[in-house]
DNA sequence: GCCTGTAACTTTGCCGCTAAAGAAATCAGG
DNA sequence: CCTGATTTCTTTAGCGGCAAAGTTACAGGC
């Protein structure tokens, strides 16, 4: 019944309906100013010849295709995920659909997605980029980005975060904290000299610094670790850096992790030292990602509403593809402590 | 420096360079035909321009972005999402990037991706369809499904689980079995009326029922559930479907899920009854998330490498997509049985 | 019978880019 | 010095749509 249909366009069905380009594309778009009679043989036609749009010549020919594009690195990431989803039923709210192109925390093609959203999407959402790629979007559609700079921002407000995994560990009694974070630049795939500075993790660790230095603690430099997480092996990066740190000459009582993912590598070195948690070892994370109510023991973690950041990402880029103003460009949202199984006070006696 | 780039096109920059459109465009493909001093001449041009192409343009003339499509209903499953990091590696390996559309089940949604990625993409992977999209792509770019009907598939043996989650329970000694599965066919958030068959769903069922047939266990209707996942809530559809089971006069000494995400349901299921699994309670999943490992207690499961199967129809694709003939359309993957500990020897004790 | 209005189309032109063919200038060889 | 090859560009045409303006044909009013 429906014939092949590779290369059929509006021509070759106007030429079997018997009618002009012109009017096969009314019927299409629902237009009227045309008799039913021609409607009707129009869409036999179109049915016959299996022809289906060409959205390249449609948004060349100026229409939108209700899409708003995310650029991200990867897949494999709670953190991302999480936004991800809260993104997309904030979009699919607002009519629009999501769509997600992923980088290799390449910026060749970064840079690549970046353009061909710009002509295509009607907003971006962009997420942990590894260059600054505003300026391919000035002045076309508007871009949002989270934990980021730009114009428009999601932010977490991370200091605060910082503080409250410090302040809850020095309740808790523990003085020789350790913190593994994530490069504080942006991760380049590509071996080219572009950099943008990670904010989010920054302010995680002011936050976290300062609340300690407050309490007359001084973190050694050897309890500071990057977990240089090549290709987001996040958790055996953070599990290697975490058995160095425990088999330091004064191994710190607590670790404070920059994620949650991080935090699954550290309980699996202390497995790996024979280490209990928390009665041995506290361990703290980041981002309160649904795995971490999973954990063993549970995580106590330092949540930011990932789900609601996308939401808000979402909800914003619809508004400013709608042409709407918004009130806010830099919305903060709070983060806060959620205490479960894996923080504890520290084991004098284990003390070795 | 850089000005506006709203509309500057490849004209505007021939203007300002003193060339012609296409010696621009040549410059920027890289093509040579042109002397070193015009080449840097027409790059400062375009840095001053702030031009950036128009991939509608550049897709409509002809080029390819290098863009493996995806089409799927949301990203809240753990099932796709393994899919999904699997295949994006293997794009990436073979030099595409992936575009990963959702469609939140919703046919009219799901048709427009299909129409976007057929004039934009060099292939594309089509996950768990809620409608025959096949057609759409014919003649145009290749398409290939995971665990789904089309002219490529990638397939688990789906049968091969079912039969191995039924003998398993059976060794141990159950023979009262509920099964929660999937509907038989694909979930449509428009009301509309095209519903394909899960092949995948059945071929598990049949699996699953014929081992115990063939044990001489009849399962009774009252212990095959539909988990109707409106909105992709399997978890808690889940957790009720095992509520109703357990709260049975006869309930059964064992369930398995169609999904470990369904499995999560009823484990949270037999914590609400005060339960012990597996003591009271065998549970068995499908697929071997990676949360399955962390669930309490660790879940036994049929695995199905989620990831392989990706990366796999990535490869496909990236096959097809450079028009070479592949030797298997329809690669099958092996199920396999991981024993952890939510499965146990039915306890005779604690029969009601 | 002439003018006006409207329904039902068609024609033209352009969106921004690229492949292919054309043209002008330079250079080598006989 | 003429011819043919080479380099360095330019022109033309077309990808597949869509907006806007143009063209019929016919009905109705004066």
């Amino acid at each position: 019944m429906t014939e092949s249909n590779s290369g059929v366009t509006l021509a070759d069905v106007a030429i079997v309906a018997g009618v002009s380009k012109m009017t096969v594309s009314n019927v299409i778009n629902g237009k009227n100013g045309m008799s039913e009679e021609t409607r009707q043989r129009v869409l036999r036609s179109i049915t016959q010849c299996g022809y289906v749009a060409n959205s390249a010549a449609r948004v060349l020919a100026g229409r939108s295709m209700n899409l708003l594009g995310v650029i991200l690195p990867q897949f494999d990431s709670l953190y991302l995920n999480e936004i991800l989803l809260g993104a997309s039923v904030a979009a699919e709210k607002n009519g629009f659909d999501l769509a997600v192109f992923t980088t290799s925390s390449n910026v060749k093609r970064e840079r690549e997605r970046a353009t061909l959203l710009r002509s295509l999407a009607d907003g971006v959402l962009l997420l942990m980029p590894v260059a600054n790629e505003h300026q391919i979007f000035m002045n076309s559609i508007p871009v949002v980005s989270i934990n980021a700079d730009g114009p428009y921002t999601i932010q977490a407000d991370n200091k605060h975060g910082g503080q409250l995994a410090a302040r809850h560990l020095l309740e808790l009694g523990h003085t020789r904290i350790a913190h593994l974070h994530f490069p504080t630049q942006t991760f380049n795939s590509n071996h080219d000299t572009v950099y943008v500075p990670r904010e989010d993790v920054l302010e995680r660790r002011q936050g976290f610094l300062e609340t300690l230095k407050l309490a007359g603690i001084e973190t050694p430099s050897e309890y500071l670790v990057v977990c240089n997480a090549v290709n987001f092996w996040v958790e055996s990066a953070a599990q290697e850096a975490a058995l160095k740190l425990l088999n330091l000459a004064e191994p710190p009582t607590a670790i404070f992790a920059a994620s949650d993912e991080m935090a699954i590598g550290v309980l699996a070195a202390a497995q790996i030292m024979g280490l209990r948690v928390p009665e041995d070892l506290s361990v703290i994370g980041f981002d309160d990602a649904p795995r971490a109510a999973n954990t063993n023991p549970p995580l106590t973690t330092v949540r930011q509403p990932l789900r609601e950041m996308g939401a808000a990402a979402a909800q914003l880029l619809s508004n400013l593809a709608r042409g709407e103003i918004p009130t806010q460009a830099h919305p903060c949202f709070p983060t806060s402590l959620i205490v479960r199984s894996s923080t504890a006070s520290p084991n004098k006696l284990n003390h070795r």
